[in-house]
DNA sequence: ACACTGGACTAAACCGGTTTCGTAAACTAG
DNA sequence: CTAGTTTACGAAACCGGTTTAGTCCAGTGT
């Protein structure tokens, strides 16, 4: 490994005329930026990344903190990241919380240790108070998609409630008046929108939402497919189904289909997030789309903005569309 | 930011002292270790990461490097990787080439910069050697899934030509005679591998395979939807296809769908990975399992043995299954 | 001829740890 | 009591960059 002690001396210079040199500190004449040129060239000297670190306290590193990275939805999320930080001269380090609150915390110290410059989080679960206390003690923290109640840090999220609203206008338009919804828990942000839009499209309508159709639980495919079956056996039994997200989706349509039923002929079902293979499910699901790639490349510059302490938004809100494939009947 | 000399200062010791002892590297007398441990409480110390890393070299970072993250089954080997990364106190940095052979070697360059200590690979594209050349030129690289031909690293992959036998077996005792295979790009050791099985069970059976219905070309959803498409119209049609991996079967599904067809009905179809969510597709997919967590963690493991300069394994094999669900029928 | 300005470059401090080598004091053995 | 051995600890070098505060010198204006 050559340091660039060895490319001064061959230069005939300073390591820290090199240094303000390579670093474009410093403008230099032509016969010594060639000298350098050269030297550099002769002795294939790359910079010590570790040294560079400490000496400058940065270490173009981001962190990604998410629930899951096989659901294609945060690794999609993860991917336009990623991308989107090697543009900006970023590299991205990842880690699955699989939803424990003290994980998220670990990951949390690494803006201490120095590990990161900043730290991308999606949290999946309601939070008591705790992880929002400990992200108010670090800086550098973007939260994308789900919300951690009582932060100030930058937050990029989409319009949920539309979404919803829009998704139930739908199933409204189709015909359908007894339709159930099927959300995660209780106390997250997307989870609440999501059903205020549901609740503001039946009431449009004048429907009136029966408490039995709205149940709240956990974004996972087990949910879905253990409440689609208690809804099932209800004597009057909705025709469509307005799930939270688009894994609850799938364990729904997985268990109707289980019970013989079919999806839509006999109940239709709509999602949200428009993950990746939606369209390639059994039918392929009619979900709203959650912009991932704008989502991912937002979040990343946020937080780029404030490791530069630049202005930042404080909360952006992205639009969202549905996408209609087949998992939705006309009721005639 | 406290540092170790102020804890030094704090607990009357020399820094020196107070670093040999939080790196177990020295035994002391009760009562020093003592004040020590309550000036790093009192002051609540965290050494810093770069510090750390500058004076011994090390990151204890690893980098993998994908084609495709958000592919479920990159996703997931991801999401295990970074799981057995972290049981070791590692961290994984990852990267998407998307198919690109310039990033798979600025990844390489991480290495020389010291960004991380070692680098898991897995690539998609076919070498020229150039990638080989590159490889062979760094240390601590492992490859899994995916051979680059001619380096001598670790290697991880699983029974590739088996688990194209065990699936082309299965078509052939469901009554199949005529069977397709779509392959990815043919100069792939996957590739060829599967190829081959396929190949060995025809032969078995004394079933000429028709040059027309071996079709290689990438292992993507667009070249399975081309290139059914293209065999759907055969005079002699096939009744089953064994796809070289999901993704494939999928393009394959989707256009058999378009075209009014029916899998199983009218078409078998066969996948190779068993990537998260085959079983949620239409029809649910029959395919070859890869054991994908224990591809992970034996990666991991190999390269921690690397970076560690123990005894690893030249190459290691790992057992695939048959996964039988509804894309296959009977034929009567 | 002299003060002044600006260009080219560098010595040395600094980032915050780890590690080697060594020493003073205490203890042990004969 | 002395020589030899531990024990407990620290001084200083080192990792390899970046950055601040100058120094030296050539050119300019009067």
């Amino acid at each position: 490994m050559t340091t660039i002690s060895q490319v001064a001396r061959e230069a005939g210079y300073s390591p820290a005329t090199v240094s303000r040199y390579l670093n474009n500190r410093i403008e230099l004449p032509a016969s010594t930026a060639l000298r350098i040129d050269a030297a550099v060239e002769r002795l294939g000297y790359r910079p010590n990344l570790l040294a560079r670190r400490l000496s400058t306290g940065r270490t173009e590193t981001i962190g990604l903190v998410a629930p899951e990275i096989s659901n294609p939805f945060f690794a999609k999320l993860a991917a336009t990241i990623e991308d989107e930080a090697e543009l900006h001269g970023y590299s991205m380090l990842m880690s699955s919380t699989r939803g424990a609150r003290e994980r998220e915390i670990t990951y949390l110290r690494r803006l201490e240790d120095r590990h990161v410059d900043g730290l991308i989080m999606m949290t999946n679960e309601p939070d008591d108070g705790t992880l929002a206390r400990n992200i108010d003690t670090h800086s550098n923290v973007v939260l994308v998609d789900e919300d951690v109640p009582g932060v100030a840090v930058p937050k990029v999220f989409v319009e949920n409630e539309y979404g919803a609203y829009r998704a139930t206008r739908h199933l409204i338009g189709a015909g359908h008046t007894r339709i159930a919804h099927i959300g995660g828990p209780r106390d997250l942000m997307s989870v609440r929108e999501r059903m205020g839009g549901y609740l503001r499209a039946l009431g449009e309508d004048r429907i009136e939402p029966a408490l039995s159709r709205v149940l709240l639980g956990s974004y996972s495919r087990e949910f879905g497919a253990a409440i689609i079956d208690q809804i099932l056996s209800d004597a009057d039994r909705p025709t469509a189904v307005f799930c939270g997200n688009d894994i609850i989706a799938i364990g729904v349509m997985q268990r109707i289909g289980e019970r013989g039923l079919n999806v839509p002929d006999d109940i239709s079902v709509v999602g949200f997030d428009d993950m990746p293979f939606a369209d390639m499910l059994a039918p392929a699901l009619t979900t709203v789309r959650q912009p991932i790639e704008m989502l991912g490349r937002k979040a990343f510059r946020a937080l780029y903005a404030l490791i530069n302490k630049q202005e930042t938004l404080a909360e952006e809100r992205l639009p969202v569309s549905l996408v209609e494939r087949q998992s939705v009947a006309r009721l005639s």
